[in-house]
DNA sequence: CGCAATTTACTTGTGCACAATTATATTAAA
DNA sequence: TTTAATATAATTGTGCACAAGTAAATTGCG
């Protein structure tokens, strides 16, 4: 053998952290689908009409950067929720390159159906407040640390 | 207003803990490419790997149950790694259903290459061992806690 | 046994997700 | 001011990810 044993125990599937991490992830999602599916939304555009809901304008550039998401993927998304009738996408006045997303009446609308959504999947996580407030920690702290490294 | 601030806090991108779990994880994939292109596997491509590295065999349907995949997705990237030589799939014989993977002496290679990813990946999240055990530990809760809802 | 229910896997369709490329507008530098 | 560099966004191509529907083998019940 060429490695000594210890080395390739780190390559088992239960001593990798990213495995639960990404089935955890993808798990949520599939948590919240049922919920936004009654606001005919993906969990992708979930995350945007939040970004909306709390600042009403938005930049597409910063839209990308605080939701982590390229241009390959918010396009066709930001597409969708504009035919849906939920934001407008303009063109900026003084930057013809900017542009610039605007909640509407329609989008708003969806801001009160949403609003049991984060407990109801809170419940389905079964963790308590404080179990919360470290995840979110460490998630951020590890997200943090690999922006860092582009 | 319809509902009262508080309500409305919850909904704020600030205040979920999903979205850095989904914005981590998918860091996380990000941070691994580079590593996996050298061995021409992809995240989800890697996982199968892991498993068969460990077991040499594993049925579909296990394999499925493990990663927390649904045919839909498996059957395709099994289909992948066949042609790339990493495996081999076949029907059991007392079973048609069941389709039996197979680790190739071209995918046992790949394990050599592999056995430096996990201590490179857990350098770029930055985390100590003990943060890498908290977050091991809640994000496995949570999982069990939504699987069970199923 | 004969047939309904179940299990396993595949297929189809939609929507991310991202790398790589392209296009256009703006800014900066020579 | 012309041109090179940069910034913003769209496009293209590949590969997940999953719901819904289909197909085939097996199991179990009458």
């Amino acid at each position: 053998m060429a490695k000594n044993d210890h080395s390739y125990d780190t390559l088992k599937l239960k001593n990798q952290v990213c495995f639960p991490l990404y089935a955890c992830s993808k798990e949520l999602v599939r948590q919240y689908t049922p919920y936004l599916k009654e606001l005919n939304l993906t969990y992708t555009q979930y995350i945007v009409m939040m970004v909306l809901w709390e600042r009403e304008t938005v930049s597409s550039r910063e839209l990308a950067e605080c939701l982590h998401l390229d241009y390959g993927t918010l396009t066709p998304v930001l597409k969708r929720l504009d035919q849906a009738g939920y934001l407008t996408r303009e063109r900026a006045e003084n930057d013809e390159r900017l542009l610039t997303l605007k909640l509407t009446e329609g989008g708003r609308k969806l801001k009160d159906k949403a609003a049991e959504i984060p407990s109801a999947i809170a419940e389905c996580m079964g963790l308590t407040m404080e179990e919360f407030g470290v995840l979110y920690t460490l998630t951020y702290k590890a997200l943090k640390n690999m922006e860092e490294r582009q």
